[in-house]
DNA sequence: GCCGTTTTCGGCCCGACTGTTTTCAGTCG
């Protein structure tokens, strides 16, 4: 899809290509795959960012491309980039895009009559592409690749990863050369959505362990195999990486695998800066630039030891993305991000409780939520079923069934007295900013989550507008969802953060980390701004079953990311100093 | 092209695996 950010790290790539096939700067080229790379593995779209001036924060992304960048979203194309794509045939371009063929592979093939993809596959199946002059194996190898993207998935949602990461595990403990293993890269820094799972495990007999990796049940191909790691695509599209490591340097392979790579790349230079250069094996002292290939290496340990050498805190996986998280380190100045233990409760929670036929209800039962909470040791939770809608009932019907709502969840109340239950709805926000339920109705609920829900491709002017009025309202307590995105699904509405956060921040309103795992909205680079501006935030599952309320660990990884502190989350505190925040709440 | 409390100029991360041109270039993470 044009101006998604898989589109545009293929135009980076392509860039990258161009120019490496001129004998350009071999440093340019560099500069643009690493482009190309951080913004294919970016947690927020790139349109979004464009749209929001943010283009800049992304690591590697400089002055020249974002102008680059801002030409190609307001006209469809790059000047600058045409007349470099132009130089070579236009089919390399396609090419690349296949793994194992890189710039050298697809001018190769250019020059030996390829025309397309699909040209390749048919000279590739009838044996033409060898008497045209290619090698059996490279034709081989081409062949796995041409394999693998036809069963690509795309990126794949952090939950699932999760899932699938923890069945793989398993197997490999099973090894009895297996003496740790750990899922690592974008899992452990719990990016949104997961390309590849990534995995190290440490190990006296480093080719044992690939060994038994490779035969792991549903294997489809081995993609490359050698003595410390090896590449498997499973049956389902699945694509995973072993790196196995000596126990001595296990910390150094620990940090290696877990990436990211501008973190990477950036640690490294600290490390020479220092007169050390770092690999997955270790530090090892460098003497004038050269590295001593038998010289002395320091093994790491853990992950702590390594970065203690390097005069540095040890920063936390979720924020390892070379956005200022090195040079916090280095002066011991990161954060104290909010951990899982810290949340006491949860306030987006959708019962069975028949109160709107017009939205899903939630499949548990308002009790069977509360028992829920009570085991996941909260002290406190808010049912916030969909509020009826003002077109299907009459006013006087909503009161009603509010009442009668109330009334349920107070005998609930009675019958639990170890959790506090808060009596919520979800509402919407209509066009004009107003919530959608009468003000008689409001007056009974001890707060609201608000949230747009409908006309999500508004102009910016339309969107701020719509939610700042929302945020004046009194009887606003959480600004659901705040963009709307729906991952590989929808985007971010395009609106005024800035004066949005500033609003929020000034009226008391917290704005909602939603752990669903298609919304994990807000996003982590906007909360990170919002803090800039004192926003508080609640962390909730938006649950529509009971089972959903174990996903808090993922918004609660999504703040982390975005640096927040146990102080900035609202549902980490306890109620004597939450309940000010409520603002409908009479009672104590 | 990117980046910066040792630099706005002058540096720029590290290693494994593959195939082949048996000492190295290409590709990848």
């Amino acid at each position: 899809m044009k101006g998604s950010n898989a589109d545009v790290a293929n135009l980076l790539k392509s860039v990258a290509t161009a120019i490496t096939l001129s004998k350009g700067n071999f440093f340019e080229i560099r500069a643009y795959n690493s482009a190309a790379d951080a913004i294919e593995h970016s947690t927020s779209e790139i349109k979004d960012l464009w749209q929001e001036g943010k283009l800049g924060d992304i690591p590697g992304v400089g002055k020249s491309i974002q102008s680059y960048l801002e030409e190609y979203f307001k006209t469809g194309k790059v000047k600058h980039f045409d007349s470099l794509l132009g130089r070579h045939p236009a089919v390399i371009y396609e090419l690349i895009k296949i793994p194992g063929i890189g710039p050298a592979t697809a001018l190769d093939l250019s020059k030996i009559g390829v025309k397309s993809i699909d040209d390749l596959k048919e000279k590739i199946e009838s044996g033409k592409i060898i008497k045209d002059g290619l090698s059996e194996k490279l034709s081989e190898k081409i062949g796995r690749g041409l394999l693998e993207i036809n069963s690509r998935t795309g990126r794949m949602l952090l939950p699932y990863a999760f899932s699938q990461a923890e069945k793989i595990l398993e197997y490999l403990k099973k090894s009895k050369d297996v003496i740790e293993a750990s899922p690592l890269g974008s899992l452990r820094r719990m990016v949104v959505t997961i390309g590849d799972l990534d995995f190290a495990v440490s190990s006296k007999n480093p080719s044992a362990v690939v060994d038994h990796f490779i035969k792991m049940p549903g294997v489809k191909e081995i993609q490359g195999q050698g003595e410390s790691k090896a590449s498997i695509v499973l049956e389902s599209g699945l694509h995973v990486d072993l790196l196995v490591g000596e126990p001595d340097s296990y910390g150094a392979l620990l940090q290696h695998f877990t990436g990211s790579k501008h973190h990477n790349v950036h640690l490294r230079s600290i490390a020479l800066d220092k007169g050390l250069s770092l690999s997955e094996y270790g530090l090892r002292k460098v003497v004038s630039g050269k590295s001593l290939e038998s010289g002395e290496v320091i093994h790491c340990k853990t992950e702590d030891n390594l970065y203690e050498i390097l005069g540095m805190q040890t920063p936390p996986p979720e924020i390892r993305e070379d956005t200022g998280e090195i040079e916090a380190a280095l002066i011991k100045g990161l954060p104290g991000l909010v951990n899982l233990k810290d949340i006491k409760g949860d306030f987006h929670l959708h019962s069975n409780f028949p109160i709107d036929s017009s939205h899903d209800y939630g499949t548990g039962s308002p009790e069977e939520i509360i028992k829920k909470g009570i085991e996941l040791g909260y002290k406190y939770v808010g049912l916030s079923d969909h509020a009826p809608a003002l077109g299907t009932h009459t006013k006087e019907e909503i009161l009603k069934l509010i009442e009668k709502r109330k009334k349920v969840i107070q005998e609930l109340q009675t019958k639990y007295k170890s959790i506090r239950v808060l009596n919520g709805l979800e509402i919407d926000i209509a066009s004009d900013g107003s919530l959608t339920v009468p003000e008689d109705s409001l007056k009974l609920l001890d707060y609201t989550v608000v949230g747009i829900h409908t006309g999500h491709k508004g102009s910016k002017e339309s969107i701020t507008k719509r939610i700042l009025t929302a945020l004046e309202s009194p009887y606003a307590t959480i600004l659901a969802h705040p963009t709307g995105r729906l991952i590989n699904e929808r985007d971010s509405y395009d609106a005024d953060w800035e004066e949005i956060f500033k609003i929020a921040a000034k009226n008391k309103k917290f704005l909602e980390i939603n752990s669903y795992p298609n919304r994990l909205d807000l996003r982590d680079d906007l909360i990170r701004m919002a803090l800039k501006f004192g926003v508080e935030f609640i962390i909730n599952t938006d649950s529509h079953s009971v089972e959903q309320m174990v996903n808090m660990p993922f918004g609660v990884s999504v703040a982390r990311r975005g640096w927040a502190t146990k102080k900035d989350i609202g549902n980490t505190w306890d109620w004597k100093d939450l309940r000010k925040w409520f603002t409908i709440t009479k009672e104590s």
